[in-house]
Order: C-alpha cells, then structure tokens, then sequence
DNA sequence: ATAACTGTAATAGTAATGTTAATACAGATA
DNA sequence: TATCTGTATTAACATTACTATTACAGTTAT
C-alpha cells in the first residue's frame, strides 16, 4: 500500500506524506481511522521509526492527522478545502506541463488522445 | 536567460542541464553555436565554474553539445531525436498528472479549458 | 613568444540534509 | 503490571552538492 523508493531524490518521510495524504483525499482511509502506529509502521517498511514520526508530524501540521499521545494518530474530518487545494496544486502542475507541451508543439488533441488513453485503462482496471 | 533555484531540491547543475537541453531543443541555440566559457559562465551566475563543467560534461553525455578542449563548448547537430525523447518523456509526465487528476474527478472539459487558457496566455505574449 | 583566452583534472574542504540509533518519559489500556 | 501508544533528545553516520584552489594543455590574437 504505502511503497516507497529509498533511492529518489524526495526523502523518505516527505513520500509518506504524499501517499498519505493521497489515502485521505482518496477517502481510502476514512475519517478518524486509525492509522499505523510509528513504530509498527516503521517495522512494517524497515525504517526508522523518527522517521515516520517526521511524516505524521507533518501530516499533523498539515491537517491532515490529529494525534492523541498514548493512543494513535488518525485522520482528521476536514477533507473538503484539502481536496480543493489538490485539485488546484494540480491544476497548476499541469499547466506547466502544456505550456511545456504546446511549446514543443503537441497539440491540443494529441493532449485529448493522453485523457482518453488514461482513462481507457483505468476502466480497464489495468490501473 | 538562465533563471536558477539554488534553494530547490534539484542540483544546480541539473537545472542548468535542463535549461540548456530546452533552448537547444527549442533552437534557441542553434547548431555549432558555442556556448559560454566555463569561467564566464560561472562568474555571469555566481557559482563555481565545476558546478558549470559538470552540466556541459552531462550535456555531452546526453549529445546535446560537443566540447574541444582549448575552444569551447558547442551545439550538436542532432535534435531530431532528442526532441522525440523530450516529447515522449512529456507525455508520460502528463499521463501521470492525467491519471491523478481523474481520480479527483478533473472532467476532461476541465482539461480543455486549462490548454486553452495556456494557449491564450501565449498568443497573449504572457509567456 | 607572450598573454589571455579556452577546456580538463584532481583534491580537499565545507555545508546541508536525511536517516539511523539509542534512550527516555508519559499517557492509555487490558 | 506489562505493553501498547506518542513524544523528545542527542549523537553519529552517510550522501551529495558545491566551493576553493591549483595545475596543465590546447587555441588564438597581439
């Protein structure tokens, strides 16, 4: 669920963040589930437990998590503005793309041929 | 010309080599033209001329320029290829962004409109 | 030929950052 | 009481990018 490459660039604890917060946005993990405790998780992925504590604490900056010392970290109820903030963040990335795409003179249906490709394999469920 | 970041997370010398490979691919730089010296690059950017050495020495690697020692550095004449690869690399980055943003439920008119909006913005000259 | 450019090379030092390791303490719970 | 949980602190380690310095050789113009 949680995979992560000890080799990029981006540090471990910052790909936790991500995926994490894509579980919550995704709504696969549900408001005030339990996540993993840090030292379990650590365990589980053979890292160090400050580590996640790093991520979760990030999170928890975030409003993504709240914690509950001697119980658990767990998802916090928001999700509504982080979701629209995402959806903008992306927005944003993919601009950059297309400008980058229209300079190199990819156009607008070839952008279109991409949607639907994605979108084949995702109901394909190939993704 | 060559806007850097050197607080961001990716290596100065990566970001020149990527700056450069755009202008080349862009023919900005044209075929057989020379590059700046080392030396006068470094002191244009502030930054030590082996951090400059280490991006030419990349892009000849990559065969974007080719170097003689004594006279400079310059642009190959190649470019067809490259410019394939950057497009694909492109479309791949974009098939990421695409396959996330249908997960959050960007409808593909939603994508229309931000090429559009790109595409007015360049005609515009606001980029 | 000399000076002033070019590229190339090697080495050492510095700085920042991520990660690990080891402990410790306190709240929660069965 | 034992065993979970989160939290905190400190030190050490590893990697990497970058700088600094010096040196050598080819090129070119004066």
């Amino acid at each position: 669920m949680l995979e992560l490459d000890v080799k990029s660039r981006v540090p471990i604890y910052e790909q936790l963040v991500e995926k994490i917060k894509e579980l919550i946005i995704m709504e696969v993990l549900k408001e005030h589930e339990q996540l993993p405790s840090v030292r379990s998780l650590a365990s589980e992925l053979t890292i160090n437990p400050n580590t996640i504590q790093k991520a979760y604490r990030e999170l928890e900056n975030q409003g993504y998590i709240y914690s509950i010392p001697g119980k658990g970290n767990f998802v916090a109820p928001i999700n509504k503005n982080k979701k629209l903030e995402k959806v903008n963040k992306l927005k944003e990335e993919l601009k950059r793309l297309i400008l980058e795409a229209i300079y190199l003179g990819i156009t607008k249906e070839e952008l279109m041929e991409l949607y639907d490709s994605v979108n084949k394999e995702i109901k394909e469920g190939r993704r």
